[in-house]
DNA sequence: TCTCGTGTTTCTTG
DNA sequence: TCAAGAAACACGAG
């Protein structure tokens, strides 16, 4: 499920693996996942080197060695995880770095996950291209006034998916802000009121830093009273009015929400 | 057997 | 050139 606060949580998992360096590097290289990179590049780059650091930001993580730098998009299905030293792959782990004391194991089965690599100097341009954090400072009203104003045709729920100005939002955290700041899912980005549009910079900031709290940090539940935890099947109800959920399609993708909190 | 899907990229249409 | 919507990707879960 990685978003956001799934990508931190799994950035950790294999940041035990800092200081140390990687023995060995074994893999399924002709996965979808490593399109535009060659198990040479990568074999070459990263055997023998140190694990120096790592950060997440939106849904991409990098992973810095001595002398390269591994992205790593979870798509859809992706996890990382920590195992045995003498760890054997199975079908879908297709990228595992040995390190003397743990295995560091990306597991994809749905494949549209993505490694990318940097080696040489300066950053990695795919990491410099990173929308701003909504928890930075320049994640101001301002600019999502504007970036609604640009997308004013779209339905909310699809503009809130849009990496390039909410990095890191997903499927569940959309629909939560939504539900948080009592607004209809399929309302044209255009017809928000100025005090929508900075409901939903709000809410976007107070629902991923309750994430990062929560699921980021050692995968425990959001808040007892959030939409979260009624979403998911075919039947919910309102944990603030207790209204049966609606649930269809909106902007390409399945949606859930309050029929009487969020009027049209 | 059949439908669905926590994401992105690419194609098509306007 | 841009914006919006749909299709494509691949496969396990229910």
């Amino acid at each position: 499920m990685p978003e956001l606060a799934e990508v931190e949580y799994f950035r950790k998992q294999w940041s035990v693996g800092e200081g140390e360096r990687v023995l060995r590097v074994v893999g399924h290289f002709q996965a979808r996942i490593f399109r535009g990179i060659t198990e040479h590049e990568l074999v070459d780059a990263l055997t023998g080197a140190k694990m120096t650091g790592s950060e997440s930001r939106g849904k991409q993580m990098i992973f810095r060695f001595a002398g390269a730098n591994v992205g790593i998009h979870l798509g859809m299905t992706g996890k990382l995880s920590v195992e045995k030293p003498d760890f054997s792959p199975g079908k879908h782990d297709h990228l595992v770095l040995y390190q003397k004391k743990q295995a560091l194991v990306f597991s994809d089965s749905r494949l549209f996950g993505r490694v990318l690599l940097h080696t040489g100097k300066g950053e990695a341009p795919w990491w410099a291209k990173q929308a701003p954090d909504v928890l930075s400072e320049e994640f101001t009203k301002k600019a999502v006034e504007s970036f609604l104003e640009r997308r004013k045709g779209a339905p909310i729920k699809a503009v809130l998916l849009m990496q390039e100005r909410f990095p890191g939002i997903g499927n569940w955290m959309a629909d939560e802000i939504l539900w948080q700041a009592r607004i209809h899912p399929a309302t044209r980005s255009g017809e928000l009121t100025k005090e929508e549009a900075d409901a939903i910079w709000k809410m976007t900031r107070h629902v991923t830093r309750e994430a990062l709290a929560t699921v980021g940090k050692d995968w425990s539940d959001p808040p007892a009273d959030w939409l979260f935890h009624h979403r998911w099947g075919r039947k919910g109800n309102c944990p603030r009015c207790g209204v049966e959920l609606e649930r269809g399609e909106v902007g390409g993708r399945t949606t859930s929400w309050c029929g009487k909190c969020q009027k049209p």
